[in-house]
DNA sequence: AACGCGGGGCC
DNA sequence: GGCCCAGCGTT
């Protein structure tokens, strides 16, 4: 078995050769920006992140200016990367650091850990990115590469697994150079241990990857027991007034796209929408139109969407008062945060027509 | 159509 | 500690 220190000898040579260094997040890395990029980076691939990272840094220069933002200009910025909690949790960070951290984050690991939206392997990596700790990460990419490695059975998900994972990862990550190593075992796992046809013949650990030699590398890391995602349909309803302004709704706190703005969404169980809009917003809809129906797929389930098209009349278009809602012209609704089909729906409003 | 991806919240 | 929740892009 490979010693710690070879094993680190190898991932540094590789990040020396092979490693990113050119990323957005990586040119003035101070705390702030390697945070925003470790959050965006949860969940969603670096491609899809840099556009959306940079719209960021430009509008929130700094930590204070995040912090003193509204979260509704947050989710905005945020709309159509998906898992909106992670939104709602930065802005919540942000605040908590200005208001009982003196606007710093702390150094450490452990205290990072405490924050919102700040777990063990978002804490180590800011850590180590930002402050020079020697500590572990154990994003996707570093499960990989560790489970192909040492032939760890299993899915990460299971808690056995997880741990014996992050062992291996903190028994293996160096006390020096520890940014670098990081950042290199982030990029092997993405760019040649990858999902599904890795380059063996580049990585530096093919000698020794159990995988390999048993050449099952696309067996590990085990994969998640499937489940069967149930299927849900639910109307959405575009309610428009005579000046073609149309009525958007706030999202619960949490939950599906917590906090967003989003289309009316009439019950399932509802036969009819009509009469639910009178009861519910308290106006007459009509000339109701059945819009281009889409498919909205979530972690653990299928959302068919119908989208109903429908007047208001015109004695009702402004009695509708309800803190949760409000009316908003085309344009301006595309500048709210919106879910991804919400915006899609808005958008064949206009070409679709 | 499957798969993969970190963390929070609840019990 | 175990279980559920959550939204996209990629393959």
């Amino acid at each position: 078995m490979i010693t710690p220190s070879d094993f680190a000898d190898r991932i540094l040579t590789f990040y020396h050769q092979h490693g990113r260094k050119d990323l957005p997040w990586q040119q003035q890395p101070d705390a702030y920006r390697i945070w925003l990029s470790e959050i965006m980076l949860q969940q969603t691939q670096v491609a899809t992140v840099i556009p959306y990272y940079r719209k960021f840094l430009s509008r929130f220069p700094t930590l204070k200016d995040l912090a003193s933002a509204s979260l509704d200009e947050v989710t905005s910025l945020w709309s159509g990367l998906g898992y909106y909690a992670r939104a709602r949790n930065l802005h919540k960070c942000a605040q908590t650091l200005l208001n009982h951290h003196d606007g710093e984050f702390p150094r450490t690991a452990a205290a990072l850990e405490a924050l919102p939206g700040i777990g063990k392997s978002t804490a180590g990596a800011i850590a180590a990115f930002a402050f020079g700790e020697a500590a572990a990460i154990l994003d996707g990419n570093v499960k990989r590469v560790l489970a192909r490695c040492f032939a760890v059975a299993g899915w990460p998900g299971e808690s056995r697994v997880n741990r014996q994972l992050w062992q291996l990862a903190e028994r293996l990550t160096p006390a020096q150079s520890t940014a670098s190593y990081n950042q290199a075992m982030m990029d092997l796992g993405a760019l040649i241990c990858r999902r599904s046809k890795p380059a063996c013949d580049q990585c530096p650990l093919e000698d020794i990857c159990q995988a390999r030699q048993l050449q099952r590398q696309t067996d590990f890391p085990g994969r998640k027991p499937r489940r069967e995602r149930p299927t849900r349909t639910a109307s959405f309803l575009v309610l428009r007034d005579t000046r073609g302004q149309i009525l958007l709704q706030r999202r619960p706190p949490t939950g599906i796209w917590g906090a967003l703005w989003c289309l009316p969404e009439c019950p399932a169980q509802e036969t009819d929408p009509g009469p639910w809009c009178a009861r519910e917003f308290g106006v007459e809809a009509t000339d109701l139109r059945a819009l281009a129906s889409l498919r909205h797929s979530f972690s653990h389930f299928d959302l068919t969407m119908e989208p109903l098209l429908a007047m208001i009349r015109p004695a009702d278009c402004r009695i509708m008062e309800r803190p949760d809602c409000q009316w908003v012209s085309h344009d301006e609704a595309l500048q709210l945060g919106l879910p991804a089909p919400v915006r899609t729906i808005l958008l064949n409003l206009e070409t679709g027509e």
